[in-house]
DNA sequence: GTCTATGATTAACC
DNA sequence: GGTTAATCATAGAC
C-alpha cells in the first residue's frame, strides 16, 4: 500500500525516482480527480470480481483514461530503460557464428550443393580414400542429406512456432493495452525477447546438427572403423618389394610413391605397411620364411628370365670381347670366377653363389656377380655402359626396381643382424641409390 | 563367437 | 620427420 501511495503521490506530483514527468500541471480539481482514479485502480485487486469488472468498465469509459495511460506508459518506459538497455543489444554470439559457418561449410545450411558433395570431396581428400569407396561416399551423402532435411524441417517448425507465438503475444498485448498501459515499444521489446528465446532454441538445434555432422564425418573418416584389407595384387607388390629389399627394407619417398601408385593406396599406407611388415617380420622371422622363399623364388624366376634375355641381347648386340666385364659399383668386391648361365640360374635357386660369398648379405644380387664373373674378372671403368650394366639394367627393368635383386631371402633368410637391425641399414628414408635414375623407383644403397 | 591377420594409431625415440 | 614397438580395431576364416 505504501507503493500505491507513493505512485499516487508521484503521479499527482511531478517526479518519479528523479524522472521529471511531462504530465501537464493539473489544476487542483483535476488533481483530485486523478487521485480518485488512481485510488480506484490500486484497490481494484482487493475487490470482488463483479465489483472489479464494474470499476474496470467505469475506468475505461472515464474521460481521463487516455491521458492516464499515456502517463503510465511513459513511466514504464523510463523506469524500464536503465534495466533493459544492457539486455536489448546483444552482441552477435560467436558460437552461433561458428555453428552457422560450419553448417554452411558442411552443406547443411545454405543452398544445397549436391547434398554435401564438397564436404565428401574434402573428407575424401583428407584421408586419401580411393575411388573404390563410392559406396561409402553415397552412404555419407545420403546421411548428410538426411541430416540436412531434418535440420531444415526443424528450423521451419521453430520459425513457424516463433511467428505464431509472437503474433499471439502481440495480439494479447494489444488486447491488454486496452486495460493496462502497454506502449508499442514494450510490445516491440517483448517480441525481441521472444525472438531471442527462440533463437537460443535454434542454436541448440544448430549445435545438435553440427554434432550429428561431426559424428557422421568422423565415422566416415575414421579409417580404423573402415579398415579394408589391401587387394591381393597390392599385397603382392608390397611383399615383392619388401623381400627383394630385405637387407634394407626402407623404401625412399619416391619408391613409396611409386608403390602407392601401383597398389592404388596412399603413401602413408605404404609407410604403414612397411612399418608393420618390418616389425612383424623381425618378431617372427620363422613364420615369414615360407613367404620369403615364395617371393624370392618368384623374384628369381623373373630375374632369371631377365638375365637370359639380357645375356642373349648382349651377345647379339656387342662384340664378344672377353674384357667387357665390369666392376659392380656398389659392391666391395670383384669377381674372378667364371660361371655359365646355367650355373647362375642354378645358384639362384639353390642359394649358392659359386665360389663367391658376400659376407653379411645373401642378396640375390650376388648371383649377378657370378654372371659378371663369367665374362670378365677385371674391372671396366669409365667408358660407357658395360655389358654387366646392361644386364643389370634389364633385370632392374624386368622387376620394376633398379636393384630389385637385392636382399633375396632365398639366400639370406633375413636381413637382420644379431642386434635386430637390418643389415647395412643406413639412416632410414635418407637412402639413395648410386644407380638411381635408371628406371628406378627406390633408392636403397645398403648393399 | 573365437581366433588370427592386418591396417591404423600412438608415444617414445633418434 | 621417419621409425619402432605397443596397441587398438576391424576383417575374415573357422
Amino acid at each position: 500500500m505504501e507503493d500505491q501511495t507513493h505512485l499516487m503521490q508521484t503521479l499527482g506530483g511531478v517526479t518519479l525516482a528523479g524522472h521529471p514527468l511531462s504530465l501537464p500541471a493539473p489544476h487542483d480539481g483535476k488533481q483530485q480527480d486523478i487521485g480518485d482514479i488512481l485510488q480506484q485502480i490500486m484497490t481494484i485487486t482487493d475487490q470482488s470480481l463483479d465489483e472489479a469488472q464494474a470499476k474496470k468498465h467505469g475506468l475505461n469509459c472515464h474521460r481521463m483514461k487516455p491521458a492516464l495511460f499515456s502517463v503510465l506508459c511513459e513511466i514504464k518506459e523510463k523506469t524500464g530503460l536503465s534495466m533493459r538497455s544492457s539486455q536489448d543489444e546483444e552482441p552477435t554470439d560467436p558460437q552461433l557464428m561458428r555453428l552457422d559457418n560450419m553448417l554452411l561449410a558442411e552443406g547443411v545450411s545454405g543452398p544445397e550443393k549436391g547434398s554435401g558433395a564438397a564436404a565428401v570431396a574434402a573428407a575424401t581428400a583428407a584421408v586419401g580414400v580411393g575411388a573404390d569407396n563410392s559406396i561409402e561416399h553415397s552412404d555419407y551423402r545420403a546421411k548428410l542429406s538426411q541430416i540436412r532435411q531434418i535440420y531444415h524441417t526443424e528450423l521451419e517448425k521453430y520459425e513457424q512456432a516463433c511467428n505464431e507465438f509472437t503474433t499471439h503475444v502481440m495480439n494479447l498485448l494489444r488486447e491488454q493495452s486496452r486495460t493496462r498501459p502497454i506502449s508499442p515499444k514494450e510490445i516491440e521489446r517483448m517480441v525481441n525477447i521472444i525472438h531471442r528465446k527462440f533463437s537460443s532454441i535454434q542454436m541448440q538445434l544448430k549445435q545438435s546438427t553440427c554434432e550429428a555432422v561431426m559424428i557422421l564425418r568422423s565415422r566416415f573418416l575414421d579409417a580404423r572403423r573402415k579398415r579394408r584389407n589391401f587387394s591381393k595384387q597390392a599385397t603382392e607388390i608390397l611383399n615383392e618389394y619388401f623381400y627383394s629389399h630385405l637387407s634394407n627394407p626402407y623404401p625412399s619417398e619416391e619408391a613409396k610413391e611409386e608403390l602407392a601408385k601401383k597398389c592404388a593406396i596412399t603413401v602413408s599406407q605404404v609407410s604403414n605397411w612397411f612399418g608393420n611388415k618390418r616389425i612383424r617380420y623381425k618378431k617372427n622371422i620363422g613364420k615369414f620364411q615360407e613367404e620369403a622363399n615364395l617371393y624370392a623364388a618368384k623374384t628369381a624366376v623373373t630375374a632369371a628370365q631377365a638375365v637370359a634375355a639380357a645375356v642373349q641381347n648382349s651377345q647379339n648386340n656387342s662384340p664378344a670381347t672377353p674384357s667387357s666385364g665390369f666392376q659392380m659399383k656398389d659392391e666391395e668386391f670383384q669377381l674372378d670366377a667364371a660361371e655359365d648361365k646355367n650355373n647362375l640360374l642354378n645358384n639362384m635357386f639353390t642359394g649358392t653363389s659359386g665360389s663367391h660369398s658376400l659376407p653379411g648379405s645373401g642378396d640375390l644380387f650376388m648371383s649377378m656377380s657370378s654372371l659378371n664373373g663369367s665374362y670378365q674378372s677385371n674391372q671396366v671403368t669409365g667408358a660407357g655402359q658395360t655389358q654387366g650394366d646392361s644386364i643389370r639394367h634389364a633385370i632392374g627393368q624386368s622387376l620394376g626396381y633398379s636393384d630389385g635383386l637385392r636382399g633375396n631371402p632365398l639366400y639370406s633368410p633375413h636381413g637382420l643382424n644379431g642386434n635386430g637391425v637390418w643389415h647395412d641399414a643406413v639412416t632410414p628414408s635418407s637412402v639413395t641409390s648410386p644407380i638411381e635414375g635408371t628406371n628406378s623407383i627406390h633408392s636403397d644403397t645398403s648393399n
